[in-house]
DNA sequence: AAATACTTTGCAGTGCCTGCAATGTTTGCG
DNA sequence: CGCAAACATTGCAGGCACTGCAAAGTATTT
């Protein structure tokens, strides 16, 4: 309902109410706390009433996180035509692109951190928020491989970036931080972990499809 | 509450009216459906009130789901131990131990993956329970690591082998497959994502500690 | 201006979940 | 045993998230 189709303008005033309903929660959350704020305080905050609130939102948690921008259509282009890096630096590149296109991206991580931490049940937000973003990069990935049917690399790839990006979330420690220092940070912790384990398999290597019980 | 401390026997009568609320609650799941299914509906199959059910359960998906069998203390010491072998390794193996030590993990891990794919809501659940996991395994890595305060690799690690069971956990095909076969080929498909973008650092490749920015 | 599509809203209802206080049951101690 | 203290279960009352439905309002097309 939300998005989608619709004269443009319908389209953008929709937009409009969907942040302004966003904003009013995150406000009254910050100031009086998230058990403190009734799906009506933000939908009167925001000048609309209740029920409109749950045509924009599905719960009260998911409006108070911020959504994050979604990727680019070009910056995916451009990670899918790349054969030459590989795959999973790729990927990162492709994550760092999209924090350096949106800045307030780092913002809203800022800000989403500091809500996880305040009160932990908001963390299935987030959870549901980086598994929408691997699914576009499942499908990347499995664009750039051409992958077949069965192949886990995508899924794999994904949920290996999706995870360094949780890392990076839950792991720092001044609020002041960058969190593209962060996500660099955890980058190399990945790979000083990776030498000794790397280039040689323990069960088996072969590359794609899936299991051989025959 | 429902765990720590007590007489033993006491003990023992809690865990076994944990397991009978959560088995009435899969079992009238599967049966009806989980919207149709009331907490009062699983309380009452389960002989106790519906008060009770939120003595031993914060919430009715959190019921349903199954929850894991804890690592073994065991085989995390001998994890934490084991300087030889390279940490992810370990960590890989440490997960197979577990799956071997409890065959019915893998039965759960099965009936888990029916209620996810039905009730795409009870996937927070498995992201807890998964978090959950991960806390041991990043206590377990910084043991073994002697890892100072803001060292990130624990953290990533851990999230790392999250990432790979959940993978691993998603992408299954048929519903007979063993899980280990699935996790090793996740390790598999893993390794040959990482050839190539392995020894090769881009940014930075010091090992621990956090970023650098004075 | 009238018909049409879309959005907002009120209303009523279901059911999750919580705090509190009373009641029942185990356990430890003399 | 008998008593007291600890603990578990339960009922009750209530708040609030969330949903479906139908009416009313508002933009869009002809």
């Amino acid at each position: 309902m939300v998005d989608g189709g619709g004269s443009g303008l319908r389209q953008r005033r929709k937009l409009q109410t969907k942040r302004e309903i966003a904003r009013a929660a995150l406000d009254l959350v910050l100031a009086r706390g998230l058990a403190d704020v009734t799906v009506e305080d933000i939908a009167a905050a925001a000048g609309v009433s209740a029920r409109t609130f749950f045509n924009y939102f599905t719960s009260k948690r998911s409006a108070v996180v911020p959504g994050p921008e979604p990727l680019s259509q070009d910056v995916i282009e451009r990670f899918v035509a790349d054969q030459e890096t590989p795959v999973l630096d790729g990927l990162f590149g492709l994550i760092k692109s999209h924090l350096a296109e949106w800045p307030d991206v780092r913002q809203q991580m800022q800000c989403a951190h500091v809500l996880v931490t305040t009160y932990p049940e908001l963390m299935s937000v987030l959870h549901e928020r980086v598994a929408e973003f691997e699914r576009v990069l499942v499908d990347a990935v499995a664009r750039r491989l051409d992958a077949p049917e069965g192949d886990r690399r995508p899924r794999v790839a994904a949920a290996l970036v999706g995870a360094l990006v949780k890392a990076s979330f839950m792991g720092r420690a001044d609020e002041g931080d960058d969190p593209l220092d962060d996500l660099n940070a955890c980058e190399a912790a990945l790979r000083s972990l990776l030498i000794g384990s790397c280039s040689e398999g323990s069960p088996g290597h072969r590359p794609a499809q899936r299991k051989s019980p025959e």
